[in-house]
DNA sequence: ACCGCCTCCTTAACGCCGTTAAATTGCGAT
DNA sequence: ATCGCAATTTAACGGCGTTAAGGAGGCGGT
């Protein structure tokens, strides 16, 4: 797990303010970010606020700009944990779902968008709060690095391995921030889309109606199609197998 | 264009609030969404506040609340002015860039993606800003018919239809969303990434340095790319040439 | 001609937000 | 014991989305 930070008494009690513990452990980037990431789950972003994180912690609004320059870098660090923790999800467990090179390319890009699918479906909004974000420092270089080397040395050039991530990225990120912007859960937040009411509205245009029940339910699968689908293409243009 | 409304004395000068020009001409919903779009351009989206959108009416920012429940159904409208005007550009000057049954569907699945970036580009935000809306009436309804049907009848199956309609759309919506964050203007915003500068700080890791280049530049080329393998992905995968 | 109604906008205010400045606490080294 | 500084609190500011209440203006019925 991303910090230990507190021997006794650690975090736990995530949810619901933390009222009756009179928390006086210090502070740092790392714990605030993982408290802000366990509350983004109950509220969403919009509701996280420097004074809702603040009261999780058990502190007032205004301390937490000791530790950032401003709410963005919060979420950059946030970003970034998200980002630690999806890598080490991989490597956990010897092997796992995992990451090592032992596989195809096809399966070393099926796993790796998976899995940042998966990274981003654990948070709400996490897709927004990652794709909003910049990495500022080298975190991400060892992973991206791995990335790349292990496609070129599959038989892709620099370039095409460049090409061949990042449009499975972009696909990625576009798919989960549609995919939790339709399952926003919440009070106040917009109720999932109804597939019949939709078809029944859209009863002129049969097609886009049928369409809705892949659209708007059906999530997993359509994802999976749409990697496969990049998947092809890399291959067929490529010319790799 | 979207809406006439005012015969004499258009909107005209768009840009840089209406000091003269005391308006009485009465709103509405359209004029509104149309008003703010331009004023997107100039302020970006956290810029967009009703008040700023009022004052560029000459009214005050509740009035906008008759004419919208909330700040979203505004949202919402604008991006329904945009999807309008992005088909609508589609289709005039007879032919054009255009959006008539011609060409093979590589060349339908293209040309409306390249369509859909470039609506998406002429609006500061204009990703966050579509991707965040949902249509609730049925304006789509007549484009995504087309589409559907137009693949069909070049022989996809109608689940075939929805996955690569689906797939090439969060592709492009997730690309123009990154493109736009990388490329954020105005004061504040923080500076584009300086290509040099990054490959210094990974020089411990070379490929994902040298991928700047590609990735932090050359956005049309790197979108035109991502956009090929998905179209050569679905002639490989659902066997139609 | 008047009245009442309905539409559309204004004025005033509320609570919450991110952020800043200035005081205050409390721990570690001297 | 005291100083110094890191870390936090208190207080406040301007701006945000939003709501409530009221007022202006036109329009139809009588």
């Amino acid at each position: 797990m991303a910090e230990q930070r507190n021997p006794k008494e650690p975090k736990s009690a995530a949810k619901s303010a933390a009222k009756n513990e009179p928390r006086k452990a210090r502070l740092d980037k790392a714990y605030v970010a993982d408290t802000a990431l366990d509350l983004l789950n109950d509220v969403g972003l919009e509701g996280l606020t420097l004074r809702a994180i603040a009261k999780e912690l058990n502190v007032q609004a205004p301390a937490l700009y000791w530790h950032f320059k401003n709410k963005q870098a919060l979420l950059d660090e946030m970003a970034t944990v998200m980002f630690r923790r999806m890598t080490e999800t991989g490597a956990e467990a010897g092997k796992g779902a995992g990451y090592e090179p032992g596989g195809s390319w096809q399966e070393w890009l099926l796993l790796g968008n998976r899995q940042l699918r998966a990274t981003l479906l654990r948070y709400r909004d996490g897709a927004k709060v990652f794709s909003g974000s910049r990495f500022t420092g080298t975190d991400h270089g060892p992973q991206m690095e791995a990335n790349l080397r292990f496609l070129v040395d599959s038989g892709f050039t620099p370039d095409q391995a460049t090409w061949a991530s990042s449009t499975t990225y972009m696909y990625t990120l576009g798919f989960v921030t549609e995919e939790q912007g339709m399952r926003s859960e919440g009070p106040d937040a917009p109720p999932p889309v109804d597939v019949a009411e939709r078809a029944e509205l859209l009863a002129d245009y049969p097609m886009a109606a049928a369409a809705g029940e892949q659209l708007f339910a059906a999530y997993d699968e359509r994802f999976e199609e749409g990697l496969r689908l990049i998947v092809a293409g890399i291959e067929a243009r490529y010319g790799l197998r």
